[in-house]
DNA sequence: CTTATCTCAGACGAACTGATATGG
DNA sequence: CCCATATCAGTTAGTCTGAGATAA
């Protein structure tokens, strides 16, 4: 048996960009597997998140915190407010914008939310040792602070 | 002045997930455009790494090194083909199969490309110190080698 | 193995409707 | 004050790319 099950070259298992790209793609697999069995998706955690921080907010401002296309940030909007999670209204202020705002029921689903997503990033660094993790998460910082044309996600920005 | 550029909620930055995601997507456009520069693609290497390594290969090989889909491989060999850095012919052995294998051309393409990607990698990795790099690369690999259910990384993400 | 579709999702630019802001 | 123009918020509809499945 063992027909040799064709290993990907080392040239190409050591190259940066693609670990980032074979891990991320585990994580995110991770994080929205977790988030669907909730019926969840991560924009929607993003969202709670944003607006748990500002406690309102207009879909412009929230979709800078996030990330979330402003196209995209509408659907995310409905979805949350029509679930009772958010609430939406025209800004008194400024007839031009809503004003975003979490429900009781809203930040008890962020807390839910949360505790899928810690899990999830327990199980993606199981593999290291808790300093491992840490020193991983400040190097992907770093990183991350230094190549930004704006975009943790992409989008936004233009 | 300063209207407060509405900042990312930290809460949402220090997530390894959303880090890795931001990080991957980075790295995957340096990757591309010195690669579009000169016209080439991430998989065109990827395809002429395993080639170099494995000497020659069926598509279904190389498909399963690169962890290109093997739809996808077809256009790629075709291009490369095309270019003439491969040359594609009949497995005498097993006529279902056609035996890929580099061209002198093939090789001499594959330095150049290497190159491109190494300058991208540096890139990448130059707010970090040298052992910060390597430790990174490590970490990486570590989490590689442990998520993967048959699918490291079918290749990228964007 | 090759080729042709087809579906599905995500990112994203275009463009339209208001509303506000500004300079004449 | 009136008007033109520029800009911003929200929204819709539609494109483009890539993954994955399926079938011939």
């Amino acid at each position: 048996m063992s027909a040799t099950p064709e290993p990907t070259p080392d040239r190409l298992r050591a190259i940066p960009s693609r670990l980032l790209a074979g891990v991320a793609l585990a994580a995110d697999r991770l994080v929205s597997e977790r988030l669907a069995a909730e019926g969840a998706h991560k924009w929607h955690f993003a969202t709670l998140v944003a607006l748990a921080e500002a406690g309102a907010a207009s879909q412009a401002d929230l979709s800078r915190r996030t990330g979330i296309y402003r196209s995209d940030m509408v659907a995310v909007l409905n979805e949350l407010s029509d679930a009772g999670y958010v609430r939406r209204e025209p800004d008194p202020a400024d007839r031009r914008r809503n004003v975003i705002s979490p429900t009781p029921a809203g930040r008890g689903r962020l807390e839910r939310l949360d505790a899928l997503i810690a899990d999830a990033q327990r199980e993606l660094l199981a593999p290291l040792t808790p300093d491992q993790a840490d020193e991983l998460t400040h190097l992907l910082t770093v990183l991350t602070d230094h190549h930004r044309p704006t975009h943790p996600g992409p989008q936004d920005a233009r």
